[in-house]
DNA sequence: ACTGAAATGGCGCGACC
DNA sequence: GGTCGCGCCATTTCAGT
């Protein structure tokens, strides 16, 4: 399970902050920034790494310039709430590239996506395809995001300081 | 403006794809993984950098490691949807590093939040101190996710394909 | 546990085919 | 788009404090 917390000094927090923000800092970079030289702090990155709390690196990419204008957001409730139909679910979501997200929610909904896509055709293609035919889905509806007004990858860390 | 879409070939979608996955790939790695050499494939993944595709690197943080397990979407209505109003909510919000993301939206809210944070306390916290605190603000309605079962930033790339 | 030096080896990055 | 190769610099180890 990776559901154990870790404790984190100062050091680690800054590296952790400056990492989110850009992975492509130098190990000599990292270390001038968060105040430690390069050996520390490489042995710092190497723990943080094997004990799971960085998960890796990824490029982002601008949506826009490959034409996905459209967030959507879709909630599901399922017919039954019973373990295999979400397992049934969210196996049928996991690969299919155009949802970003999907979380199990409490409340009336019992799931929410966010999906891009480049227009609405798109959207109602993903819809009658792929949405509508899970077995156990009872309801879908839609939200259609204007624009997205933030977006970050970086988790706060400053609930683990003073 | 960041708007326009860029024609790109099956080898520039290869590299998105990769680099999306992994951006700690040498680029000696990631010419072979895409079946170029290393030349014209450090040539495009710098036109892909300049043209403001690829956005940059960042590393990605296990938010459980950090004990962030609650994920809370938050729909906002404003009392006018006025430009200034909607000025003033983005700029609140944007410096928030709770907030994830933000989207303005079409239909009954006007925003919508993800916001990851320790406990419901924490998210009273905000609340309390935060969001009923910026004006204009009419009404706030929180969902609350039991788990994230799906999450990426790897765009997809089929659609730029045949 | 941090520092600094030092060696090695990979790789960025240009010139040229 | 591919090949070659120089030279830089980041990574990694080791000894010292």
């Amino acid at each position: 399970m990776t559901f154990k917390p870790v404790t984190l000094d100062e050091a680690s927090l800054r590296i952790l902050d400056a990492l989110q923000q850009d992975a492509t800092l130098s190990n000599a970079e990292l270390a001038e920034r968060v105040g430690l030289s390069a050996s520390p702090c490489w042995r710092r990155v190497a723990e943080l790494k094997q004990s799971g709390v960085l998960r890796g690196a990824v490029s982002l990419v601008d949506p826009l310039k490959l034409g996905l204008a459209v967030n959507v957001f879709v909630h599901v409730t399922l017919k039954q709430q019973d373990k295999a139909s979400l397992e049934v679910f969210t196996q049928a979501i996991s690969q299919r590239p155009e949802v970003m997200e999907c979380y199990l929610m409490s409340g009336e909904a019992d799931f929410m996506l966010r999906v891009v896509v480049e227009d609405l055709i798109q959207y109602q293609t993903l819809l009658v395809d792929c949405l509508t035919q899970i077995p156990g889905v009872a309801s879908i509806r839609s939200s259609f995001a204007l624009s997205q007004v933030k977006y970050t990858t970086a988790l706060p860390t400053g609930h683990l300081r003073g």
